[in-house]
Parts: structure tokens; sequence; C-alpha cells
DNA sequence: TTGAAAGCGCTAACAT
DNA sequence: ATGTTAGCGCTTTCAA
């Protein structure tokens, strides 16, 4: 099972290895005599390019990066699938990482990334602030966009979505539905998303007097677990808020499960909405009311934005480019008020 | 940004590449003070390995491909997680694709990986015949083996559970529970994962006496939509059975909510029945039964497999590798029947 | 213990 | 239109 080199198709079809090579990539003139050769030899030999050599010889290997903080939270793997397409378009592969919610994998991933040359790299930092030195030293030598979640103090470009916007939807609809307290669960406020969105959350439920204790902030991780014990604690502590604003949708369908358990109703004891519109947040009981993120949009800015940042070569980096979407919310049934137009 | 090389890390250390190579990958007698010059030196410039050009000498990459057919399917992350996990207890790294269910894009993903010279390939076949071909010439040049699902007429090893001892658990369940008729749902037969799972299911009903209608067997693809469909068709339909036997968590997870839809009483008017085990298995309302996939297991001997395909060789190709597991059945609250010790 | 040099498979000048 | 050849960055004999 020896691998076939351009060396073997050349001499079967009685050519040199450079009109082989100007064959099989396309690049150069052939007679169309020769390239029928060419192309028997290779089927008949079952040639496959020899990636790393390709790779060594043109320093470009046609394959983008992508770290994220966990593949099984469905919002990324959901990312992951749209950077993929997005990417198929222009010819090239993905090679994906997950960081295990843990700067140091992710530092050892990326690092891994630039050894194998990869093109450019789409990075979901794990961490707000560990996250950084890590980042900003792959961004020294790569083209390398953030999604959703970013780092601070890089002069990377990001895409995402306006968390603060959102959750202005957020209270504003609980509001609507009757709330005038509300908790907010989250993730320990080590990440760019629950700091904006709990930024968001609270400057909203100011400005509307929505009452928001500080012992109604919970913070744990990104989990389905996490959001059934913060339910707990919220139900049993007493004093139960007229609303629970997530931080994402396994919070909230964790939230929702516990509320269920302990016999509260959802939505006419307390309102619950999540955030990030995955598959299953439909299939919450009850149906979860969240934000809806354009998961192909951003994946799609995403790799244009590598794709210029690579053009531009590695030197001139001009002003960075921050993209922040509006999204839409998604009203269901773990909230009162009617969806609105507008 | 240039790379920086090891020519220009024996420069700036005074020795040449010879000596840095050995240094760097731990290979060959270095002096203990060479070696700390060298390390200096690296770490000065910032040095990385090129990845392609080590590749290319060494015809190794550390790299295991893996390919799945669908990405955003939790079962098959789960997968995915557990065999990078067992992967990076051996220094290797994982290049993960998605097949989108279809075989030609496996085809194309596979020849791909060969292209990459990873050292080894696990694979969990979209069809049961389509994927037939790739995954042959595939095996023809790299170790590989069959996760989880796999293709008829080949000699790779494989490993997964058995779905048939896992379908008389199931049935034997239902029946316990007082099911006397049944209904399949799963995705066409073209996958491993369905044919046995049916078989299995068919097999035991009839042992048991349990009615199994041609017409209670609905074939779609694996997906909570599918699951929904078919459940309203059945509902709808009339003369709805004692249970639905799903051929997956997300068929069930749409079947149970199809059924609150319709206002069915899950298990008292039907019972419910997923497999795999997903996170979000326990989330239905009610919670499913289902069969644990021991993801964990399968990985590691996966890998396991792997490695020893690839230390045997490549022409001296054994009598191949079998591995069933035998998975436990999750008892919850869409079926009725108490869980059972034995 | 260290260095010189060949060569992995490919592509792009350059020459014909 | 086609061939010759240098060289990408690394590891590994072989020689010193």
């Amino acid at each position: 099972m020896q691998r076939v080199t351009i060396a073997q198709v050349a001499a079967r079809a009685g050519v040199s290895t450079a009109t082989v090579s100007r064959v099989l990539s396309g690049r150069g003139p052939v007679s169309a005599e020769v390239r029928r050769r060419v192309r028997r030899a290779a089927d008949d030999l079952g040639y496959q390019v020899n990636h790393a050599a390709r790779a060594l010889r043109n320093s470009r290997t046609d394959t983008v990066g992508m770290v994220v903080p966990s593949i099984t939270n469905p919002f990324f793997t959901s990312l992951v699938e749209n950077v993929e397409h997005a990417l198929g378009r222009e010819g090239k592969e993905l090679f994906l990482c997950d960081a295990r919610s843990d700067p140091e994998v992710e530092a050892r991933r990326l690092a891994s990334l630039v050894a194998r040359n990869v093109d450019g790299i789409i990075v979901s930092p794990s961490h707000g602030t560990d996250s950084g030195p890590a980042v900003q030293a792959t961004a020294d030598r790569l083209p390398l966009v953030q999604l959703d979640r970013f780092v601070g103090g890089t002069n990377t470009d990001w895409v995402g979505v306006d968390d603060v916007a959102a959750m202005r939807q957020v209270v504003d609809h609980l509001h609507a539905g009757g709330a005038r307290s509300a908790a907010f669960v989250g993730s320990h406020l080590t990440n760019s998303s629950t700091e904006q969105r709990f930024a968001g959350f609270r400057r909203r439920a100011e400005e509307l007097g929505v009452a928001h204790d500080p012992a109604h902030v919970l913070l744990g991780d990104y989990s389905v677990d996490w959001g059934e014990t913060a339910a707990a604690r919220l139900i049993e502590g007493g004093g139960l808020p007229d609303a629970i604003v997530c931080a994402d949708d396994l919070i909230a369908l964790g939230v929702t499960r516990a509320c269920r358990a302990h016999g509260v109703p959802v939505p006419d004891r307390v309102q619950v909405t999540g955030f990030d519109n995955i598959e299953f947040a439909r299939l919450g009981e009850p149906a979860l009311t969240t934000i809806d993120q354009p998961c192909a949009r951003i994946a799609a800015e995403a790799v244009r934005l590598l794709a210029a940042a690579g053009a531009r070569g590695d030197g001139e980096r001009g002003a960075s480019a921050h993209i922040a979407l509006v999204p839409e919310l998604v009203v269901r049934d773990s909230t009162r008020a009617p969806a609105t137009t507008g």
C-alpha cells in the first residue's frame, strides 16, 4: 500500500512531473491529448495528492482552524456546521478543535493550529480574560477572527450578535407580560457572552423599573444541570421573582425542568427565557421563548472577514471590524406576552 | 510575521540544524549546555514546528481522521468528544468531518483524509450500502475502524453496541409494562443502526407475541421533526398501538412532543422508548426511557483497535475484530414497568 | 557529541 | 507545450 506520487504517474503517462502537476492542479498550458493521458494514469494508479508536500511547497493548506469552547453545546455545533458550509464554497476545509472550556487547552489548540499552517483561525474564546494572551499571540501570526464570544484587548475582527440589544428585547417582552421582578441565571462572568447579556439585562431592567435583587443573580456554567440547580435554589429560597432570564437555552431548559419538578407553573407563576434558539429550545415543556442567533449569517461574515484579512496580508492591519448583528426574539410558551411586531 | 524555522534557531544558538532537531524532538544525544542554548533560542524566536514539513519527512501526522453522519446529532458529538479524549492520551489529534448524511460528501471527506496522510480513520458510515465503496477504498490505504454504524462487505474492524440485544431489553420492558402491540419509528433502512434495531425489535416482538402491524412501521430520518410527523400519523390514523419504539432519542423526543400536542398521555395511553441516551433524553416530557450507549467505552475500543491496526502494518490483515458491547436500558417516565435488575 | 547533506512530494521559475 | 531543477522545513543517516 505504497502511496502513489506524481513521479509514478509521470512515468506511466510518459511525461515529466511538472506536466503532471500542471494537469492535476489545472494550472498552466497542457495539450488535450497529454491531459487525457495523465488523468488516465492517475486514475489507474489511484493517485491522491500528498497534502503535506503541497502545503510545504505552497505554504498554504486551504484549511481553516476553528476553536470552540464545547462541541457538545448545540449552539456551537450549529455555528460549526455553518462555518464549514461557508468554507466549502471557497474550497477550504475546517479543522475543528474543542477547548473543553479551558483556556489552557485552548492555548494548546491554537498553537497546534499555527503549527499546522492553517490559513486562518476562527475562535470563540472560552474565557473573557484568560484566553487573551493565546488569542493575541495567535493573531500576531495568522489571520484570526473571533466569533460569538470575544476576549478584550486584542485588535482582531469579531462577529456576533448584539447581546445588549437582544437582552433589551427580552426584558421588554417580559415586562409586557407583567414581570416586575426578574432573576438572571448565567455562567461565571468569565466570558463575554455572559458579561454582555447580564449588562444588557441589568440596564434595561433598571430603565423599566424591573426589580433585580443581587441575590437573584446566579452564576455557574452553561449547562442544563446548572439551570436546574439555580432554579431549585430560587424556588426553595422563597421570594421567587416574576421572571428568570437565562444566559442560554441549556440553562433555561434546566430551569423549566426544575420548575416542573417543583410544581411551579411556567409562565403563569414565573416566566422563563433562553438565548441561542438551539433546536431543543422548542422541545422544552413549555417551549422556550428565546433569542434566535443567526448562525448562518454569523458564519458567513466570519469567513468573509477571514478571507479579507488573509488577502490584506499580515503586516498592514487596519482598524479591526466589529460586526454585531441584531438578533430576533422568538416568542413561544415560556413567557406571557404575545409576540409584538416591532 | 515570517515563520521561524529551525535554521534560524540554529543560527541564533550557534549550532547546526541537526542539533536543533535533536533537541526539539528529544531524540539523539546532546550535551546539556547545548540543549539549554537551543531551547533558549527557540523560545526567544517563538519557534513552532512546521507540521507539514515534519509530516512530509516522517510520513506520519499524529492525526486521526473521523467522519460522522451529522455533527448536530448529540449522540455523535458525544462519540467525537470521547474519541478526541482517548486520542489525546496517545498524543494524537483529531480531524473531524461531517458527512451531512450523504455518501458522496462522505466519500470526498474520506479521500481528503487520505490526502492529508492521517495515521488512521474512524468512520460511522452514513449509508448501509452506498458508503461501502469509499469505506473499502479507504481501508485499503489506511488503518480504518468503523464505529456505531457499519457498512457490509468490508473487512475492517468495528465497535458498537449490540442493537439486537438492546432491542430485546426494550421490548421485554415494554411487554412487562403491559404492551401487547407496538409501532416502530426509524430512518429509512439505509444504515446498519436502523436495520439492526428493527430486526431486533421484530424478532423479540414475535417471540413475545407483541403485535407489530406493518402499517405501524414508519421510516423517515433521525430527526425530531420526523418523530413528530410519524407520531401524528399514528395518532390520526386511529388504532394507536400500546407502544412506540423509536430508533433514536431525537425521534422519540418528536414522538412524545406530538403525543403531548394531541393530548395522548405517555406512558398511560402509549409507551415510548428512545435509543442512545443523549443528554436531552432526560429532559423530555415525560423523561425518556432509552438505551444508554457507552460512548466512552466505544471510543476507547475504537482508538485501541486503530492503534493495533497501525502497528500491525498495512499488508497483513488478519480477521477483523467485531466488538459489540451490550448496552443498558435506562428506565425513566415514558414507559410503565419499573426498572428490573437482571 | 556534533555537523554535513540527502531527500520526503510537490510546484514554479526558467529553459527549451 | 513540455522538461529540468531548485527548494519549501524537517529528520536522519553518515562522517568526523
